[in-house]
DNA sequence: GCGGCGACTTAACCCGGGTTCAGCCGGGCG
DNA sequence: CGCCCGGCTGAACCCGGGTTAAGTCGCCGC
């Protein structure tokens, strides 16, 4: 998909001073709930995790971003409030940092760059209809099964736990799907051609 | 909210053929989950929902449109693939329809068109983001409490049956909710200004 | 090596919502 | 008027996930 052209174009504007990426811990935060994070956050390399923290201390995870990713609190940035949901990194990682106002004028200027951004945009509101839609008619078990399905090498890279609170659920209950996942593996005769199974 | 200059702009056009919306009745379907739904719709006077049916047989809503609102299948028009949504009147309504390609032209020659188009976009954006967060963390009770706050006259002309498919539970346990908050209310000494309560 | 810590698992118990079925009500129609 | 039908409510029972608490395992630092 067009994210590198997007990043060459990015890397080409000087005035954009992009290119200097940041880096950060494991765990750090990049910007938090309530913040006012008026920035275009890319990702060189690394995991990150957007989530929410419930009124009542839980922590709900929005979406990963994963290395090349592309980030930022639409909200903060057109109706500059304050971001509904942290950003903190799973991994160590590289994050260059864009002001949202250079960013557009940016996109003003070039409208390739305005283009490309706008199919992201429309990439990611696929993504969130999708994720919508998850949410509003699977179980736990079913958005589980999904998840490992379609994101393997993600959910690879995921302490479980995170895992847990993307879908929903706390880690005991996702413990326990697991187990029920693993079992049904297990007594099936192994994909019903045995002994071609990869 | 800049949705009349739209629809302003929208009927000015002659080459978009806009202005003859057709009738509806109650209960009639406008699109079905799996067609290609490469339209624009106009929702002049009315109320429709947007919904999924699971693999199970069961409804859930995914929105609801009010009159004035806008809405079509971005996934259809985009990827001109098929729609993840039915659309259906709850309400005798009146609907314009404008050809997904003709309504890009416009946009194309209107700079204004577009710019309150993607205005509307922006602001249908964060309305989804609202939604997943309270999927997410809310329970179906918080969700209720919240819909009937926030959406008090939505919710009057609404069944039932179809707030408990937009809160994803059955209308049973809808049933149930309301009877707890209804009890709550009532043993409340009622609102601490007993008297002055509106 | 050992203690401590954090991630994960397991088990027991609770509760919210699903399921099913019965009853109630109001509106439409013969 | 009487019937039917669809939407809503109530009650009984089930099940999935939350809660709490204990136990295992692997890792790290001393």
């Amino acid at each position: 998909m067009g994210f590198d052209l997007l990043l060459e174009r990015l890397e080409a504007d000087p005035s954009l001073g992009l290119g200097r990426p940041r880096g950060f811990e494991k765990g750090e935060v990049v910007f938090r709930q309530g913040d006012a994070a008026r920035d275009v956050y890319v990702l060189r390399r690394g995991l990150v995790k957007l989530f929410y923290v419930t009124r009542d201390g839980r922590e709900r995870i929005k979406s990963f971003i994963v290395d090349g990713g592309l980030f930022g609190s639409r909200r903060s940035q057109i109706g500059d409030g304050s971001s509904a949901f942290s950003a903190a990194c799973l991994e160590q990682s590289e994050i260059a940092v864009v002001g949202y106002d250079r960013f557009r004028d940016a996109m003003r200027r070039d409208a390739r760059l305005a283009s490309l951004f706008l199919d992201l945009s429309e990439g990611a509101a696929l993504r969130k209809e999708i994720r919508e839609h998850d949410l509003l008619c699977l179980s736990a078990e079913a958005r589980y099964r999904r998840f490992v399905a379609e994101q393997e090498a993600l959910a690879s890279r995921l302490m479980q736990i995170d895992i847990a609170r993307y879908l929903g659920v706390t880690p005991v209950a996702l413990s326990r799907i697991r187990r029920r996942v693993e079992a049904e593996r297990g007594e099936l005769p192994p994909t019903s051609l045995s002994t071609v199974t990869k």
